[in-house]
RNA sequence: UAAAGCAGCCGGAUAAUCGCGCCUUGAGAGGCAUUGCUUUGAAAGGUGAGGAAAGUCCGUGCAUCCAAGGACAGACCGCCGGAGAAACUCCGGGCAGCGCGAGCUGGCGGAAAGUGGCACAGAAAAUAUACUGCUAACCACCCUUUUAGGGCAGGAGCGAGGGUGCAACGGUGAGGUAAGAGCAUCACCGGCGGUAUCGGAAGGUACCGGCCAGCUAAACCCCGGUCGGAUGCAAGAUUGAAACAGGCGUUUGAGGUGUCCGCCGAUGCCUGAAAAAUCGCUGGAGCUUGAGAGCAAUCUCAAGACAAGAUAGAUGAUUAUCAGGGAAAUAUUCCCGAACAGAACACGGCUUAUGAGCUGCUUUAUUCU
RNA sequence: AGCGGUAUCGUCUAGUGGUUAGGACGGGAGAUUCUCAUUCUCCAAACAGGGGUUCAAUUCCCCUUACCGCCG
């Protein structure tokens, strides 16, 4: 989990960075970018995981956590990235029964451009 | 030994590193200000998903709005007794069905208040005798003949047979008769009613009676019982700056309260939204242990502990060892290390999903003593 | 989290205790034509799954599954 301050939480934060409309692909996960960022904040990062992958709570949870774990250790060493203001990572089905291995390299393809 | 039945348990453990939510203590820093208030917060300690948290199928609490009156409608329940706040809940008993048995299953009032339905087949599907059919005892008729014999189904009698169908107006056997029939005949069985008796009741048992009443109420309905209604914690309360919305006086056309009577609604004056924060928010019809009452569900008493409370939503990631399981195989090696599944106001049930096992009691079969 | 609704041929739909489950579009075959289109004839194709009530269930009741909507 990550600390209050590189999360992504409030509605219209979520709904400006996917008007932005730049976004990475790799691996089923889909990377939202938001606006470029001007002063030097960290930049807040959110995790989507949609109902339509699986209707289960439980499989839904273990994406996000993965996603979110793989986000945190890349920030940790590396520092937290600063081009953008936020970014959302969207799972797609692709994700169901990967284990962290997978996740991890995908997320760490998809930091290279940030 | 094998196969079953019932009741119950478990829902991994330990350690290391890096992280997150909440609570307590709070170094330090900032602001107001003058030794108090407030903001931020290093670090430490504590704590952090389930038996179903699920489906949302029932029932409660809690909250707001409407109404607080009457009648009707409506919804739900339905063998008896008990438990429970209540329940499409639980326990015990009865009855019916299934099973060799231990046991299991049951939406289990009324079809003799009324209405409707019962396709196809069948004579007929509910007022049975319209059809087919049986009968020459009786009346009528005919023939032979003489005190009777024969014919004839017109009258009359009969409800037995009619292959159908889920279902045919009690069943089987005997007696009986012209032919027959529950036929004021008989035996056994099924159903109905009455009496006695056992039981707290549902109901059981015995005897007697007349002689029969198809199925369907998860069709309408009848009987008995219960129920203020609506909305649901995204309920709702408080704080909160500006565009825009709500509260108080006058009148009856449309609208609302399930419907009707009855009651709110439309027009003029005064105060406040959305986003956000705090509360609601977890100490409870609760949990553990022991004693007592009860066949049991459950109840009573005593002691003890309380430790999720998020809000883009924490409870995670990686690694090692062990319990445990599988395979090879024999002093070891390899693989797996789970299944269903994630709190969102709380509780009681029901239903559905679910890995590897373990414990206790009981039944049946076989073998041995 | 809470509260509702729907499910019928490939698609859109009708039916509501006893039906050969009807229709339209689409598909296939044939006829008409020199050929195609149009038109005509014929054919195939469905009650979401499981259980119960009933003599009989697409229909009535219960459970499950899938999909859709409302509520900020």
């Amino acid at each position: 989990m990550l600390p209050k301050e590189l999360r992504l939480k409030k509605r219209s934060a979520f709904t400006a960075t996917y008007k932005t409309g730049t976004s990475f692909h790799q691996d089923g996960i889909t990377m939202f970018c938001g606006r470029i960022n001007k002063e030097p904040f960290p930049t807040k990062a959110g995790f989507v995981v949609s109902k339509k992958i699986h209707k289960r709570a439980v499989k839904r949870n273990r994406i996000k956590r993965l996603m979110r774990e793989s986000y945190r250790l890349l920030v940790k060493s590396s520092g937290s990235p600063l081009k953008y203001m936020s970014v959302i990572f969207v799972a797609s089905a692709k994700l169901l029964n990967k284990d962290f291995k997978y996740i991890n390299s995908a997320m760490t393809k998809l930091a290279g451009k940030l």
